[in-house]
Formats: C-alpha cells, sequence, structure tokens
DNA sequence: GTCTATACCTTGATAGAC
DNA sequence: GTCTATCAAGGTATAGAC
C-alpha cells in the first residue's frame, strides 16, 4: 500500500507540525524533501490552510481507527492504548497536534481553527468515555467527572511530550507513570518500548 | 515607575510571544505599536535571539520576587500565589511562556533554548519545594515524589491556558478546579477574580 | 537614539507552457 | 500533474546620516 503524491504531502507536513510549527514550516520544505517544485505542491492544496486542515483530518480519521479497534476492551486498556501513541511521539522528538497547534491558534487561518476546535473536542470526549467506562468497571480510580479528568490527563500526555524535548526523554515516564498511578491504573512505562502497532509508526 | 524604551520592547515582545508565538511576531509589531522604526529596535537588541532572552529573563526575574514575596507563607498559599498568575494570564487570552516556546523549541535559536531550558527547571524545582513543604505541614495530600507532582501541575496550568482559548475560560476553571481538589488544595476559583496582584498585571 | 535606505532572504501564491 | 517564471509581501539585519 503505497501513499500516493497527495498523501505523501500530508504526511511531510504532519512531521513539520509536530517538529518545528504550524508557522515554522513551508511549501518550500516539503518541496526539498520530495524532489518536485513549490507550485507542484499548490496543485494538491491551494493555500497552507488547506493542507493544514487535511492533516488534522487524517488524524481524526487515525482516532477513530483506534476508538473503533479498541471498543471491545477495558476501559484502562483503551487508555492504555492511547497512552502508547503519546509514547511514541515522545520518542520520536515529536508532540502531538494539539500542542503544537493550540499555541498557534491565534493565528491560524479561521478554517484550520474550527478544526483544531474539533479536534480538542474529539479527543476529550473520547477520553471522558474511556476513563467513565474504566471506573465502571471497577479498573480505574479517580474523584469527579470523568469529562475534568479527561482534561488532565490530556494535559499531562500533551505537556509531557512539550517537556521531554527541553529536559530529556525520561519526563514522560515520570509524569504519566504517577498520573496513571493516581487512577490505580498502574502500568510500567517500559511495557511500552515493546508494543508499538504497525499503524501507528508512521 | 514610567517604563523605558528597552522595558517596553520587551514587554510588547512577551506580550506577543503569548499570543501570538515566537515564531509569529516580528521586529515591525512591535515598531507599529510603539511607532518608532524597525532599526530602532535593533539598537537595543541587535538580534531576535536577544529579544527573546530578554523577555524570559523578565519572566525569571518575576518568579524569583514573587518566590520571595511569598516564601513565609504555607506551601498551599504559595502554591495559590502561583495559580493566581496562570488565572489572570487565562482571563486575558495569554498562554504561559512555557506553553509558548516549548513547542517552538526545535526552531529557536540555540541560546534561547538554554534559556528555556532553565525556565522550565526553575519553575518545576520551585513548584516542587511548594508542595513538599505543603505536604509536610498537612497542607496538602498527594502520592509520590514532590518533582513527580510538580510536573503534573505545570502540566495542568499550561494546557489549561492552551485549552481555554480554544474552548473557552470554563476550561481552566474545570481542569485546575479538579486538580487542586486532587491535593485536598480545595479553595474556590472563582476567590481568584478579586484578588490580583498589581504588579501582575502586566 | 532614531532615522532613511537598503541588502538579502524566504514566504505563499498565481500564470501559463508542456 | 509538473514544470518555469514570476510576483508582492514580509522577514531579519546592517550601513550610515543626523
Amino acid at each position: 500500500m503505497k501513499e500516493t503524491t497527495r498523501e505523501e504531502i500530508i504526511t511531510l507536513a504532519d512531521e513539520f507540525i509536530r517538529t518545528r510549527g504550524f508557522n515554522a514550516f513551508s511549501y518550500g520544505d516539503i518541496a526539498g524533501i520530495m524532489d518536485v517544485r513549490k507550485p507542484s505542491l499548490h496543485y494538491y492544496f491551494p493555500s497552507k490552510s488547506d493542507l493544514g486542515i487535511s492533516v488534522i483530518d487524517k488524524e481524526l480519521e487515525k482516532m477513530a481507527r483506534l476508538k473503533e479497534e479498541t471498543e471491545d476492551l477495558p476501559g484502562n486498556e483503551q487508555l492504555k492504548k492511547l497512552v502508547e501513541v503519546f509514547f511514541n511521539s515522545s520518542r520520536r522528538g515529536k508532540i502531538c497536534l494539539t500542542g503544537s497547534l493550540t499555541p498557534d491558534y491565534a493565528t491560524l487561518p479561521e478554517p484550520m481553527q474550527y478544526k483544531v476546535q474539533e479536534m480538542c473536542r474529539t479527543i476529550l470526549d473520547w477520553m471522558a468515555v474511556c476513563l467513565e467506562k474504566g471506573r465502571t468497571e471497577g479498573r480505574l480510580a479517580f474523584p469527579g467527572p470523568a469529562q475534568d479528568r479527561a482534561l488532565i490527563v490530556l494535559s499531562g500526555l500533551l505537556s509531557s511530550l512539550l517537556l521531554s524535548r527541553v529536559l530529556g526523554d525520561h519526563i514522560f515516564d515520570q509524569m504519566i507513570g504517577q498520573l496513571l498511578k493516581d487512577m490505580n491504573a498502574n502500568f510500567q512505562i517500559t511495557d511500552l518500548e515493546e508494543i508499538i502497532p504497525e499503524h501507528l509508526k508512521d
């Protein structure tokens, strides 16, 4: 299953957004890697905003897929799968789209702002469902509404990626390890080193 | 105590970094507001990196001042003062320097990267001291090392600013309210509306 | 200290040939 | 679909007059 040109552009843009930020990469950067000229990229994505939206849409699709694949698992296991995705980003020096795009929010084209909103709501809603499910099953323990807990968990995952790049990889283990212990979801971070689903590798 | 030209530039740069990001503001933006020409700014800060470092240094000084002012308070009260600063940013649509500069980390000039590291370490060390103090005094309760808890608290404060701009001000109250309840540091967020120290207003 | 003038680069985007 | 050529705009930064 080879990537189409369009897909390859999206993949590279995703990579640049996570490593450098939306305002710090250009069509030229992507053209340089693909060995094509800039105007060729505009054929697929007339404006940078179009490209940004496609990157977010791809992420939303990936999330929907992961959600579907894990729907029969207990809440704590669903959560673990989610943590794996972030762990994987961390070891590659990449932050998540939420951590990259929300700081630039005020400078984003309006259509992208709406997409960023949609992405934040989608991930928070999903996480809240997982958390509530886990609590009902007696596999997770935390006080207060699942929605509030989802905010704290997303916060931890997002920030651990930001701070890991600055202070070192151990930050992820320290922070997420404690966050999970707080909910009695105490699995070793080192478990994750081994389990990297194929479809999450890119 | 009127601001010098140099201080005014730093203040405006700080504002732009928090609202638009380091890579999305220019000398031209600042010159436009101050009604001077761009080269005048280069007289004070030859490179943008110099300006960025001065903004972080000013923040470090402000933190040192707040630390000194609150050194005789119990740990939970010290924490409350810190939360107030972030609450204040939130209601102004401004994120914190950590939330703004760590996503751009890979694109920052090297001297700025070191400064960002220093800033992160300084705030985390200080928070860990406050938390440990509060726990020893029996005024805060949390499991695990204070260093790990400091990461989670900073994470919450940082992310609540990012997400509040996207999803609304209530996010800060929801998230930080629950985070503080987790540590039995249950004071109403609404208390903060009234208490805004003068020197933190700018 | 602040200005004008300018060098030099990169950016996102378009027109039009092939 | 991909190219060459080109554009207007905006970026950081410097030289040198006042």
